[in-house]
Formats: C-alpha cells, sequence, structure tokens
DNA sequence: CAATGATTAATTGTTGACAATTGATGATCA
DNA sequence: TGATCATCAATTGTCAACAATTAATCATTG
C-alpha cells in the first residue's frame, strides 16, 4: 500500500505492451485460444512488430500465450486441468509461504495480517463479488510478500493473475459463497502464533478447498460433459 | 530417459543463443556479477543483438541475469541469501509434489522411484561427487516430473538449474558426506505407502537440511564474515 | 577548489526491411 | 477421381541501421 520510492519507473515500450496485451487476457477482452498476429498487434498498440514479440515472450513465460515455431501466437487454453495445475501450484507457493512466515513473524507481519483481515470482515458484511475477491486475494497475498521470499513471491504473482484470468473467463454457475472470515481466521492465527506446521497445512488445503469451489462454480472446458477420456 | 517423440525439434537461434549463455553461467565460466555486453555476445555466439537479446531477456526471468534500464546486462549475483531463496523455493515446491505423487500415485511411479533409489544406491557405493550429486538430483526431478503438474514441474526446473549452479560457483569447503541412501528412503517410502501428509513434510525437511549443509560446506558472499548490517 | 553544466563515447531501445518457413490453393497426371 | 507436386500468400525468424539514454570526462564558474 505505501511503497516510498523517489524514484521515477520509466517503462520501456515492450513492458508497456506486455502490460496491455495482459490486461487485454486477464479480463477476458481476448479470450483463450485466440489468434494473435504480431502486425496486427503492433498496428493496435502503436509499436514495431519487434516489441510486440518481445512483450509476447514475456507472456509466453508467464504461460498466457503460446507459440508454435512459425505458426501462430495463440493466448493458452484454459480448462479445468489448468485449473487445478493453478491451483495445486498456489497452495504450494502459499503453504510454504506461511509457513516461513510463522516462523520469522514480526511485529509489522502481524499487523498486516490483522489489516487483511478487517479488509476480509469489510467485503463480507457489504462488498460486491468482485471486492470480496479482492480482499480475499490481498489477504493471501499479504502473507507471501512478507514470507521474505522474492523468488516465491514473483512467482506466486503470476499464479495470482491466472486466479483472476479463471474469474474473468468462465461462466460463473453460483456466486462465491465460502465466509470469508471464519475460512480464513484459523490461518491467521496460526501464522501470528508461530504455528508454522500448522499454517502451512492450513494454507494448502485453504488453497485445495478454493479449487473445489471452483471446479464446482465455474463452467470450464472439461469441466463438465467430458464422459470419455 | 525414454521419451518418445519422431519430431526433430528445430530450435530458433534464440533459443541456441539462451542455452549457450545459460550454460556459460551454470559452469561458472560467466562468474556472478560478470558484466555482459550484447554487441560482445552477438560476435562470440554468431548472432545478431536482437537475438541476443531475447535471449537474454529469457534467462532474466529465470532470474540468471539482471538488466537496468539503459544500463548494463550482467550476470546475476549469488549469495546467501539468494541460496536461501533457492532452497525454500526448493522445498515449497518439492514438498507440494510428493504429496500430489503419493496421492495419486501409479505403478510406473513407484518403479521410477525404485529406480531413482537404485541409482542413489550405486552413486553412494562408488561414485564421484559429481556423479553423486546427479543420482540426488535426479530422484528428486523424478518425484516432481511424475506429481502431474506440469506448470510445477516448469518451475522446479529453474530452480535445479540454480541448484546446479550453486554447486559450480561456491567454493567448497567440505565435501557432501550426507548418506544418500538412508535419507532419502523415508521419502520413498511415504511417498510409495500413501502417505501423502508424511511425504510433504519429509520433502520439506529434506530439502531445507539440504541447504543447511550447503550453507555450511559453500563459501558465497555473506556465507561468513558478514558481522554487520 | 568544489559544484555545475556541456561534450562525447558507449550502450541499450526501437524500428523497418528482408529471409525462411508454413499451410492453403490449385495444377498435373496416373 | 484423387494423390502428388508446384505456387503463392501470409506469417514468423533474423538482421542491421538508427534513435534514445546513460555515465564518464572535461571545461566553466562562483
Amino acid at each position: 500500500m505505501s511503497r516510498s520510492s523517489l524514484k521515477i519507473a520509466k517503462k520501456s515500450l515492450v513492458d508497456l505492451a506486455a502490460e496491455r496485451i495482459r490486461e487485454a487476457i486477464l479480463t477476458g477482452a481476448l479470450k483463450p485460444g485466440a489468434r494473435l498476429l504480431e502486425i496486427s498487434l503492433a498496428e493496435e498498440i502503436g509499436a514495431s512488430r519487434g516489441t510486440i514479440r518481445a512483450a509476447l515472450a514475456e507472456l509466453q513465460r508467464d504461460g498466457l500465450v503460446t507459440c508454435e515455431r512459425f505458426s501462430a501466437w495463440s493466448v493458452a487454453h484454459l480448462d479445468a486441468s489448468a485449473l487445478w495445475e493453478i491451483y495445486t501450484m498456489r497452495a504450494a507457493l502459499e503453504s510454504a509461504a506461511a509457513r516461513l512466515l510463522a516462523e520469522r513473524l514480526t511485529a509489522q507481519d502481524a499487523a498486516a495480517i490483522k489489516r487483511a483481515q478487517k479488509g476480509l470482515a469489510e467485503a463480507e458484511k457489504n462488498g460486491s463479488a468482485a471486492r470480496r475477491l479482492e480482499a480475499d486475494l490481498t489477504f493471501h497475498r499479504t502473507i507471501v510478500e512478507r514470507c521474505g521470499n522474492s523468488l516465491l513471491a514473483e512467482s506466486y504473482a503470476t499464479i495470482l493473475d491466472k486466479i483472476r484470468w479463471v474469474y474473468a473467463v468462465s461462466e460463473e454457475v453460483e456466486p462465491l459463497r465460502i465466509d470469508l472470515v471464519d475460512w480464513h481466521e484459523p490461518l491467521a492465527d496460526a501464522i501470528c502464533k508461530g504455528e508454522a506446521e500448522k499454517a502451512a497445512r492450513l494454507a494448502y488445503t485453504l488453497c485445495m478447498r478454493s479449487l473445489e469451489d471452483d471446479l464446482r462454480d465455474r463452467r470450464l472446458p472439461g469441466t463438465a460433459s467430458a464422459t470419455a477420456s
């Protein structure tokens, strides 16, 4: 929230372009499987093909777009098995982060977690679905960003992007119904009490529980109807 | 070991270049902190600057090189805190992989683990340090590659690269002394018995134990001597 | 002499042009 | 007819030239 740095971050065209395209994918403007032409993107965004190309390469490493050699770029597919991979990866990272944070908790960390919990409570009381989702993600991001491992945090950031993607792209069957406060309280407690092992286990099960909810609530290719194979 | 695919993988110049540079970094030919000039690399490798540039961007996302805007590329630094990040990340991924594998174990998986254990025993009996390391990494890679999550496996691959990097770059104080067979047996057993929770815990502690060994055995910037700060 | 401002050489950022590859289309021939 | 091969348009792969930016050097000025 309160990053203090005087440095103005000039971004390169490549970064800008990557941001633009990423946004279009994460909001669903560019749908999974959609064909991407370097030339069209270059014209739309207003940069040269080489620049767009570099941006696409970045998104490729984030797993948002795919590219076959000398064939086309396209937005990655998002089906039930991808959802499973995303959530188990999330569980892996978050579980470890919770453990680390519980082991090396500072007063600021505890305060930040309390803040995040308060955000959950507010969103629970009178928030829209989007607001609830944001509060939820913020709580989890707080844990990861404070665990002290930037490598892990960076990887987690791309996973969170994908989770937003799932919510933007998938057709919702029923609204998110989990009780934000009740579900997150045990994890917050375990971390604040320094119960590392317990925190790790809770974080893992919490993520996997979210996976079950989403698999049930959101209609994705391969979710229903797939009887054979 | 036995990948069957008739397709010959033509690689782009970018991939080739990235491979070349990565190799140079991982073997220690390019030392941490070394300055990298696009032009010099382009001449040495025999590709244009743009190609080298794309390769460097790839390595940047792998965390092997860094780049400040309009300033220089350089090989990333490798110090004690980086080592900690690498190993806790490894522990996070491997722990989750062990759990997943234990939950969904097939006969082939069990056989593969048995093979990896046999490899450990052979390396233990009459292997060089390099051979022991390779057998060790193969055992762990087996778990991760069979856990069924390609996202996780991909991330793990970059981590394994970094671990090789540590071994190549750091000055060894004492030889690797852990008993390969004894240390890995409980984990292999837990996975094969389907004891998911136990497997996850064992994988985690095994990785963190390796971290302690390496922190003690390998001399890296920030490992010793740092009294202040 | 120290702080400031111009100069310049070196390096990265960006671009448009050209080469290589692919897949589709249609011609050819048994 | 239908299988094979040449052709071609569309697209990605690679490159070399040019623009923008930086950091170091040196002159200037109080």
